[in-house]
DNA sequence: TCTGGGGTCCTAGGACCC
DNA sequence: TCTGGGGTCCTAGGACCC
């Protein structure tokens, strides 16, 4: 917490909504919906108009048709929200370099690094005429877009300041007042609770910062965990010195979708993911991202939702590498005593993730795994004797074209990461593009296995992940 | 036909290494 | 051979935010 209030958090009105409303003059004085028009679309932006029906934010699109029939439904135009947040950001960077947005809407500004003679100081009465200063820069910026601004010592209470006289409005919380202005609020200001944590702490009588500053911290640590209890506790003190970060990496990209019928068809699922790995690789290419560790989710019609993750041995942005281990990922749940039948019973949603970013992209797959590979994978290659006993159980599930090395009885194998070998059995059937291959791996503790291989460009079937040499097919 | 899509951070357990 | 702890990586799930 600052000696001055000098960190500035900015929020555009109902953003969406405002900006179809300013390039649509019909839709100005109208309630506005911005957000998902399918069956199961929720709201994203509601205009204020829409509000007064009460229509909010996150609220099924469907309910919201129901409390306000006359407001319009768009399905939203990214491209123009972008364009309004990038004029913002750049009102915000000509006054101050350190700007961390939040997401389009949003930023914090810190204005003690502020170089802009407009700011005479960081007294109350100074950066009060500077906040209006910029919101009508912002105005001017965006033709006529509104936002509410709070200015305060630290993060945590500027942002509770904008919220304070939305929309269009400014509050400046002078220093060494916080703890007056937070001590009636719920306890839901603080950022990081939610439901969940609101719930326990209302189980313990806490509703309000001021009940919620007479909890220990080791009670609090206790109640919602380490991080989280040492955070509550002093951000009930309005103790907050987060600083204000210009440049957050991103650290995993995904792509997600919500269907409008439930699916049932696991060759489906399998295209769609596969698309979505094609997305995910486009937008990790566009940015000059690649990353190890790849994920599917799958939610099902009762919304549990269910994650199966891989990580390769070096980054990637391949759209044929990510899409053959999201196949994988696919085939495994696919298999699963308890995922497999719950899959078929129906699926609302379907996404590929790509995280452990790096801001490179592997140039040459081969020239990276020879220096690495693990000692005890180059052993596994070499001594396929020491491979584990041929399987007894039940296959647990088939991975459509996953490459297999097969030893000299005969039997598939496909490697792992560094962790050994996994036993697995294979068939090939013949389709018109040539011979399919298949596999199945029969040992449920062994089944997470990393299927990073080599695209096959001269038919010989062969393992990239720990050196290739070792364990190309005979013949 | 309740419940989007893009993220971040945290926790807990197991593997593995020293 | 037994006991043990610390650190790191990985995975799955959950809470939360805009």
């Amino acid at each position: 917490m600052r000696g001055e209030s000098s960190v500035l958090h900015l929020d555009l009105d109902a953003f969406f909504a405002a900006v179809e409303q300013r390039d649509k003059p019909s839709l100005r004085g109208r309630p506005v919906v911005v957000g998902g028009t399918g069956g199961r679309g929720v709201v994203a932006t509601a205009s204020y108009e829409a509000r007064r029906y009460g229509v909010r934010s996150a609220m099924s699109t469907r309910e919201a048709r129901a409390r306000c029939p006359h407001a319009a439904f768009l399905g939203g135009r990214f491209p123009a929200y972008r364009e309004a947040s990038r004029a913002v950001m750049a009102v915000l960077r000509a006054a101050s370099p350190l700007v961390e947005p939040l997401s389009l809407d949003e930023a914090f500004v810190d204005l003690a690094a502020s170089e802009d003679p407009a700011l005479a100081s960081l007294e109350v009465p100074a950066v009060t005429e500077y906040a209006e200063l910029l919101r009508a820069r912002v105005a001017e910026a965006t033709d006529g877009l509104t936002c509410s601004v709070g200015v305060a010592t630290s993060k945590f209470m500027a942002k509770v300041a904008s919220d304070l006289d939305k929309p269009d409005g400014l509050v400046v919380v002078a220093p060494g007042t916080e703890r007056e202005l937070l001590r009636p609020m719920s306890v839901t200001v603080i950022p990081g609770v939610g439901p969940a944590t609101a719930e326990r702490l209302r189980r313990v009588g806490v509703q309000t910062v001021a009940q919620l500053e007479e909890v220990s911290e080791e009670e609090l640590v206790r109640l919602v965990g380490t991080a989280h209890g040492t955070s509550l506790f002093h951000l009930a003190r309005a103790q907050d010195d987060r600083a204000v970060v210009a440049e957050r990496e991103a650290k995993s990209v995904s792509v997600e979708g919500t269907y409008d019928s439930d699916l049932s068809d696991l060759r489906l699922m399998e295209h769609l993911l596969v698309r979505q790995s094609a997305a995910v690789a486009t937008r990790l290419g566009k940015a000059g991202l690649s990353g190890r560790t790849i994920s599917i989710k799958v939610r099902l019609h009762d919304f549990t939702t269910t994650s199966r993750s891989s990580t390769l041995p070096s980054p990637t942005d391949d759209p044929a590498v990510i899409a053959r281990v999201v196949r994988a990922l696919l085939a495994e749940l696919a298999a699963g005593v308890d995922t497999g039948p719950a899959l078929r019973g129906g699926v609302r949603l379907l996404g590929v993730g790509v995280s452990g970013l790096a801001d490179w992209v592997q140039d040459d797959l081969f020239a990276g795994l020879a220096e690495d590979t693990p000692e005890d994978a180059r052993e596994g290659a070499e001594e396929p004797q020491e491979l584990p006993e041929p399987p007894r159980a039940r296959p647990t599930g088939w991975s459509p074209g996953a490459d297999v090395v097969h030893d000299e009885h005969g039997r598939g194998w496909v490697w792992g990461s560094g962790r050994g070998v996994v036993t697995v059995r294979f068939e090939t059937r013949e389709s018109p593009a040539g011979p399919v291959r298949s596999f199945a791996v029969d040992d449920p503790a062994l089944h997470r296995w990393q299927p990073e291989v080599a695209d096959d460009p001269d038919g010989t079937e062969h393992v990239t992940e720990h050196g290739t040499e070792d364990v190309t097919e005979p013949g």
